[in-house]
DNA sequence: GACTCAATCTTGTCACTGACAAGATTCGCC
DNA sequence: GGCGAATCTTGTCAGTGACAAGATTGAGTC
C-alpha cells in the first residue's frame, strides 16, 4: 500500500502540463480532456479548474511553455552559431520534438490572451527576426539582397511549411530522416 | 406559416456540409457540433449520423470536398497559364477563401480514409508535382538546377508556411492585400 | 499551541455532446 | 396497392466542461 493521497498535491499544475502536453502528442488537441488528465494524475475532476479556470486556460498554459521553449532553443543557436541557417534547422527540430507544443501555439483561436504568453511570443519572434538580419542570400545567389527581413520571413516560411506538411503526412517523407534528406533537396534548390 | 417540414430533407447531406463548412471557419473544427449542425438544418439531433455515421465521417467529407475544389482550382490555373508561380497563388487564394476546407484537408488525424477522399487527394498531389515540372528556377537564379520536383516542394513550403502563419496570426499581415505584399517581398528574395 | 485566512482540492450538479438502438415515415418500383 | 429500401425521428446512455459550494491543509501570528 502507497497510502492516501495527500489533499495537497504540491505539483499539480505542472504536473497536469505534462499530461495535458503528453495527451495533446498522442491524440491531438481536439480529443483533450480536463477529466482525463485529471484522473491521470489522480485528482478530483475539478481540480485542473483552479490552476487553470478552463480548458482554454490550460492550453494558454502549453502555448506559453511551447513560445518559452522555442525561444530558448533558438536563443542558443543562435548565439553559439550566429547563423539563421542553423536557426530553421532547430525550427523544424522543435517542431518535430514538441509536436503538442508547437500544434497548440500556432493555433491562437485555442487560447487567449495572457501577458507571460505575449511576452515569451514576442521574445521568440524577435529572435527569429533578429536571425533574419544574419542572412546573406546576396552571397549565395549572386544578386543584391538588401531586405534581409524579407530574406528571413522566406527562411521561416519555407521552414514552417516543410514542417508542417511534414506532420500532416503528405509528403513522401514518413521520418524524421526523410524529412530531412528532403528539406536539403528543395533547400538546395532555394539556397544554393 | 410556412407549413411543416417534410419527412424526407432531400438534400440534407449536402446542406449540412455547407453548415459544417460554414460552422468551421466561424468557430474551428474543435467546436463543431453534429447536433448544432441537425439544428441548423432544421432536422432530428440524430439525422447527420444517416449520412456522416459519425462525426470523423463528416469531416471526411469536408476534406474529399476540400481536396476536389483545389484539386479543379489548381487544374485550371495550371492548364491556363502552364505556371506553377501562379500555382502557389492559387494554393495561397485557396486557403484564405476556404479556411475550413484547409484546416480539415491538412490534419488528417480528423478524418479516415475513404476511396473518394484518396482519389481527389492524390489528383491534387499530382497535379503540384506536375506543376513542379515547369519550374525553371535555373534562368531565374543562373545556376543549374536539375532537381525541378525538389523545385516545386520549395515553392509548396514556401506557399503553405506562409498561408499557414498568416492564418495563424503570428506575420505582421493581417489582410489579405497585406499577405500579398509581404508574399511578394518575401518570394522575391527566393525567386528573383 | 491555538487562531485565522488564503491556497488548494473535493463533491455535487447542470446542460450539452456523440454514439447507438429502435421505430416511424416516405419513396421508388413492381 | 403492396413491398423493401432509403431517410429521418425519438429515446437513451456515458462522457464532458463549467460552475457552485464545501472540505482540507499550510503558513503566518499571537
Amino acid at each position: 500500500m502507497t497510502g492516501v493521497q495527500p489533499y495537497h498535491h504540491g505539483d499539480l499544475r505542472r504536473v497536469l502540463i505534462d499530461h495535458a502536453v503528453a495527451a495533446i502528442a498522442e491524440n491531438g488537441f481536439e480529443r483533450l480532456s480536463l477529466r482525463d488528465l485529471a484522473r491521470r494524475a489522480n485528482v478530483s475532476h475539478a481540480a485542473p479548474a483552479y490552476h487553470f479556470t478552463d480548458r482554454t486556460g490550460l492550453l494558454t498554459a502549453v502555448a506559453a511553455q511551447g513560445y518559452r521553449l522555442l525561444g530558448d532553443e533558438l536563443d542558443e543557436i543562435l548565439r553559439e552559431t550566429n547563423s539563421f541557417l542553423e536557426v530553421g534547422v532547430g525550427y523544424v527540430r522543435f517542431a518535430v520534438a514538441h509536436p503538442a507544443h508547437f500544434d497548440v501555439m500556432f493555433r491562437p483561436a485555442l487560447y487567449r490572451d495572457d501577458p507571460d504568453l505575449a511576452e515569451q511570443r514576442d521574445r521568440t519572434m524577435a529572435i527569429l527576426r533578429a536571425g533574419a538580419g544574419t542572412v546573406d542570400l546576396a552571397a549565395a545567389t549572386g544578386q543584391s539582397t538588401k531586405d534581409s527581413e524579407a530574406a528571413g520571413l522566406a527562411g521561416w516560411f519555407f521552414c514552417h511549411g516543410l514542417v508542417t506538411l511534414y506532420r500532416s503526412e503528405v509528403l513522401a517523407a514518413n521520418s524524421p530522416a526523410e524529412l530531412e534528406t528532403l528539406a536539403r533537396r528543395a533547400a538546395n534548390v532555394l539556397f544554393s
